[in-house]
DNA sequence: CGCAATGTTCGAAA
DNA sequence: TTTTCGAACATTGC
């Protein structure tokens, strides 16, 4: 489940349950989640920590403990579930157990996940390192704005789907709501990322915006379930405009589904005009 | 059996 | 040297 606005609802729905939780053990049945660290360092440096806040910054969700923070990414199929029985089940790789008996599972059936541990709460330093220092910034940023897409879009010969799909461009798109995206700015996904006027680059932002925040406010999307029950499940996927239709909404011609740099697309062609 | 899947990264090719 | 492209990661379901 994961680009922004599921990134984010999963956020608010672990503040309410993990906020003030103590760490009392922690195990990893398949450590290579853990990227920075060897496990038992993390787990030693987790051990009597207590959660105090939950962030995000683009898709990473970062819980920050009493004095080190742990830095998250989904990926692909990366679930949280919290648990007030100890019950293990298949495709959970770490899970921490809290001293109130109750628990929290990173569940990964694909096991594409990371997890980094940093021994500070610095927010500052750890905002500099690596991965948070290669996220650009997110479409609702203060500081987004034209000219500093137009300074990025400049040289690049690749489709514009695939520059939107860069996070260290501009994060929190991902291959649904780049769709949308798209879709709502009348840009066919393979246009050229250079050729784009201003107008067009200003259409991104303002739809990207609009998006995200829509999807934020309805849980995100939950299209194709994938295994086991327990799922944080959202409502945008009935405010879809292309991303799986197969009839445009507003000229009634039928969409395509293409290849853009190796991932499914959703376009239709007369309302994105496609390259010459 | 083959392919595609809400993502990113790394090596090879251009 | 820089940028682009496609395979790879690992697993499941259609």
């Amino acid at each position: 489940m994961p680009e922004l606005p599921e990134v984010e609802t999963v956020r608010r729905t672990l503040a309410t349950l993990v906020v003030g939780k103590t760490i009392a053990d922690v195990s990893a049945p398949y450590p290579k989640i853990i990227k920075n660290l060897s496990f038992s360092h993390f787990r030693g440096t987790l051990i009597n920590e207590t959660i105090t806040d939950i962030k995000r910054k683009g898709k990473f969700l970062i819980v920050v403990f009493t004095k080190c923070v742990l830095v998250s990414h989904l990926r692909m199929e990366g679930k949280y579930f919290y648990k007030t029985t100890p019950a293990i089940e298949k495709h959970e790789h770490v899970i921490f157990w809290f001293t109130d008996g109750s628990s929290l599972h990173y569940h990964d059936t694909r096991k594409f996940g990371t997890m980094y541990l940093f021994p500070t709460r610095d927010m500052t330093l750890i905002t500099q390192l690596e991965p948070l220092s290669q996220v650009g910034l997110e479409p609702m940023d203060a500081n987004m704005n034209v000219a500093y897409l137009k300074a990025r879009f400049q040289k690049s010969t690749k489709a514009i789907k695939t520059t939107l799909l860069d996070q260290k461009i501009m994060a929190g798109l991902g291959n649904i709501y780049v769709d949308e995206v798209l879709f709502l700015s009348k840009i066919h996904p393979e246009t050229p990322t250079k050729t784009l006027s201003d107008e067009q680059i200003a259409l991104i932002i303002t739809n990207a915006q609009t998006v995200l925040t829509k999807a934020i406010a309805l849980g995100g999307t939950t299209i194709r379930s994938f295994t086991s029950a327990h799922d944080v499940s959202g409502r945008f996927q009935n405010e879809l405009l292309v991303h799986t239709k197969t009839e445009c909404p507003v000229c009634q011609a039928k969409i395509k589904k293409i290849k853009v740099g190796g991932r499914g697309t959703y376009v239709c062609e007369n309302c994105q005009k496609p390259l010459t």
